[in-house]
DNA sequence: ATGAATGATTTTCT
DNA sequence: AGAAAATCATTCAT
């Protein structure tokens, strides 16, 4: 009795009450039977291993068997359970949370081609990169889907690896549990290990997955890394723009997305690439910066677009002329597109070197129309500023005609007395005059073409 | 190889 | 938000 009891408790409380084949009552035979059977188990590893095998079989057929077995695995489950219980939870990893939804994001992970593309073009277009690349684009589709491709194949072979391996080892140990006390329990905790431990290599896998989208990113979708200057055509129409708006060289949304369409369109033929809206806005940004830094560098190009504005504006004029003297006269009430800045001289710095320059040089090379060809006709000029030109800027539309006016008939009389060639669109404080802000990208060089493209009503 | 030019991005300012 | 300023990274001419 005592030594049962004792026998009992030191194998940990267990209890067989209700056990199928629970001990059955402890009483003197009983227990010389249990103390045979344990000391037998006992000695095992020092017999023979003929004589083990015997004895075990012996032992595998004794009646009192498979209830030991349960105590000796409940035992075990208890004090397992007491070591292992911390970390039996995995905590859902933030880490590798991050690295899944990165994964999702990229388009390596998750349904293929149709997501994956669709994330690619969504990184692409947060980056702001335009239609332009298309050759990169598909350069960097190529290198992600192979990215994508080893990732899962290497992911699959772990996978296939890691079900190889545990049912392995569950048939090692339900082979084991003939002779060693092993529960279920037991084996599907083993089994949650070599999970566990192989999701962790499936880590490093997405981890070094991640590093390499994320150098072919940087690699492919960096703009700046890919810079392309523009095309001769581009640059020509921005500055064309620029220097005609000399005084204000803000465009209008608008006024950014016609001269990115007209850039398009220029450059289509050669192997420019089209030119977005944010990317005019970059080079505004860029051309105010650097002008205002040193308009002394800038100066000679100032010239030479100015030059080029009012010869074309001199051209358009007199084509529109021609035009409109078979028609009735038109009104002459509209704004030419040279603003009153524009033909302001102010107590400037430059004055002297700008009348210098005026048209010595570049200006001085061009063939001008002789005036005879020029006539006056606001006719097909008009509207492109009409509606946002704020008059009280200090400027009347009519003055503006006047000057349009004065430059197409005494040519030579208009340019030297014309500011144009002037760089002062900046006020003292080195800010750009607060002027009326064209919306319209209409340029002389246009002439009658663009006439319509402003939407003032 | 080197530096200027230039487009893009980042930071700061309003 | 959008512009200025500073900075970066590339292209191009030398």
């Amino acid at each position: 009795m005592e030594d049962q009891t004792h026998l009992m408790q030191t194998l940990g409380g267990v209890t067989l009450a209700g056990h199928p084949l629970s001990l059955p009552a402890p009483h003197d035979g009983k227990q010389q039977d249990i103390g045979d059977i344990l000391q037998q188990i006992m000695t095992i590893t020092d017999q023979s291993l003929d004589e083990a095998q015997a004895k075990k079989h012996g032992l595998n057929c004794h009646r009192m068997k498979p209830a030991l077995f349960s105590v000796l695995c409940e035992i075990k489950e208890k004090t397992g359970l007491s070591m292992r219980s911390s970390q039996d939870e995995e905590p859902t990893d933030p880490q590798l949370m991050r690295l899944d939804n990165m994964l999702l994001a990229e388009g390596v992970s998750g349904p293929e081609k149709g997501s994956g593309a669709a994330a690619v073009a969504a990184a692409t277009a947060a980056v702001g990169v335009g239609a332009d690349n298309s050759i990169e684009h598909s350069d960097y589709r190529a290198k992600l889907s192979q990215i994508r491709q080893i990732y899962h194949t290497e992911l699959e072979k772990y996978e296939q690896a890691c079900n190889e391996f545990t049912t392995h080892v569950m048939n090692l140990l339900r082979e084991q549990s003939r002779t060693r006390p092993i529960s279920p329990k037991e084996i599907e905790r083993m089994v949650n290990i070599i999970h566990r431990k192989f999701s962790s290599i499936q880590m490093q896998l997405k981890q070094s997955t991640c590093e390499a989208v994320m150098i072919l990113r940087s690699r492919f979708l960096d703009a700046r890394r890919k810079r392309r200057n523009f095309s001769k055509q581009a640059t020509e129409i921005l500055n064309e723009y620029f220097y005609s708006h000399l005084s204000n060289p803000y465009p209008s949304e608008e006024a950014k997305e016609e001269l990115a369409k007209k850039c398009a369109i220029t450059v289509s033929q050669g192997k420019g690439s089209t030119i977005t809206v944010s990317q005019v806005s970059n080079w505004f940004g860029n051309k105010r910066i650097r002008y205002k830094k040193n308009i002394g560098k800038f100066q000679e190009e100032a010239n030479l677009y100015a030059a080029k504005t009012a010869v074309t504006a001199a051209q358009a004029v007199a084509a529109a002329v021609q035009n409109s003297q078979n028609n009735s006269p038109a009104t002459p009430s509209s704004g030419f597109q040279m603003k009153d800045e524009e033909f302001q001289l102010d107590a400037a710095e430059d004055k002297n070197n700008l009348l210098n320059n005026m048209f010595t040089g570049t200006s001085g090379s061009h063939s001008l129309p002789g005036s005879g060809d020029l006539f006056m006709s606001m006719s097909s000029l008009n509207g492109s500023y009409q509606s946002n030109q704020v008059t009280g800027a200090g400027q009347t539309q009519g003055d503006s005609i006047r000057h349009a006016i004065g430059q197409s008939l005494g040519y030579s009389d208009g340019l030297r007395g014309n500011p144009l060639y002037s760089p002062h669109g900046l006020n003292g404080n080195g800010v750009w005059h607060d002027a009326v802000t064209p919306s319209s990208v209409t340029s002389p060089i246009e002439g009658t073409n663009s006439i319509h493209s402003d939407t003032s009503n």
